[in-house]
DNA sequence: TTCCAGGCGTATC
DNA sequence: GATACGCATGGA
């Protein structure tokens, strides 16, 4: 990783990732692609600090209106660029279909984002598909300007958030923020305990089951060896791994997973 | 019209 | 503990 500045711009250089396979591979919901522009570009936010990042070339990327400090303290964390995908991917391929995976998607990045934020968008991502999770996530940034802290949803009905259009999983949002400001579940707790408890803690918000835990557990604070299974998963696991994973996904299934998932989705 | 979408709660056995 | 079914909404 390098970066340097360009004029109000971070010029940065990394490999091993690429902008529409990490910001739309259904693990982030509120970055859009602006297809206005020459070069690839998404429009989004971290804790709403708002970025605006484009590609423009094989690992070589725009930060706009970005200062050293924003991006060294903001961005370098959550695109995980400390981590070295290129020794991941070395690590995985020893499996030959992870190999495959790895190739097919190399640019794929396990992004840090928030957990409470993580743990809401998986809510809303159960039983639907991604343009009604974005469209959802998207109007609850647009009501409450920016990603509501629970702070705020903790003491709403669902007829109040009916606007979001959600259905059944707004109950399921306002359980989270109650269970999250009450300190029945403690997502610092959650950062450190083992993961079998951690998931336990989750799922006693009403609305998260085994895989939505997984999801907040891999997304929201980074635990890689965390592994959603949904149908997709499902599938690749009947088709190639009756008996488990392979050895070499030991503690990093979940990033394993990621790229597997885009495999079986789009890939072939 | 019917089916499906990065599942889960509930009822029933 | 396993399995069947309903659930809000909207696009294909």
């Amino acid at each position: 990783m390098e970066y340097k500045k360009d004029g109000r711009d971070i010029l940065l250089y990394q490999q091993d990732f690429d902008l529409d396979e990490t910001l739309d591979c259904g693990q982030a919901f509120r970055w859009q692609r602006d297809n206005t522009q020459k070069n690839v570009t998404y429009v989004g936010a971290y804790l709403n600090v708002p970025l605006t990042i484009s590609q423009e070339g094989e690992g070589v990327f725009r930060l706009k209106d970005t200062d050293e400090e924003t991006f060294r303290s903001v961005w370098y964390e959550y695109f995980d660029l400390a981590t070295d995908y290129g020794e991941i991917k070395r690590q995985l391929s020893e499996d030959c279909t992870m190999a495959k995976a790895c190739g097919y998607a190399g640019g794929i990045r396990l992004l840090r984002q928030d957990s409470w934020e993580a743990l809401c968008s998986f809510i809303i991502s159960q039983n639907n598909n991604i343009p009604r999770i974005k469209g959802i996530i998207g109007r609850l940034c647009e009501h409450f300007g920016g990603f509501p802290p629970y702070e705020r949803l903790a003491d709403l009905s669902p007829e109040d958030l009916a606007f979001l259009r959600a259905g059944f999983r707004a109950k399921y949002i306002i359980d989270a923020a109650k269970k999250l400001r009450s300190g029945e579940v403690d997502l610092e707790k959650i950062k450190r305990e083992p993961i079998e408890c951690a998931q336990k803690d989750l799922m006693k918000i009403c609305g998260v089951g085994p895989k939505v835990a997984q999801c907040a557990l891999l997304y929201g604070v980074h635990r890689t060896e965390a592994f959603p299974v949904d149908v997709w998963i499902k599938r690749v696991l009947e088709m190639w791994y009756p008996l488990g994973l392979p050895e070499c996904c030991e503690g990093i299934e979940g990033i394993a997973q990621q790229y597997l998932f885009h495999y079986i989705r789009t890939g072939k």
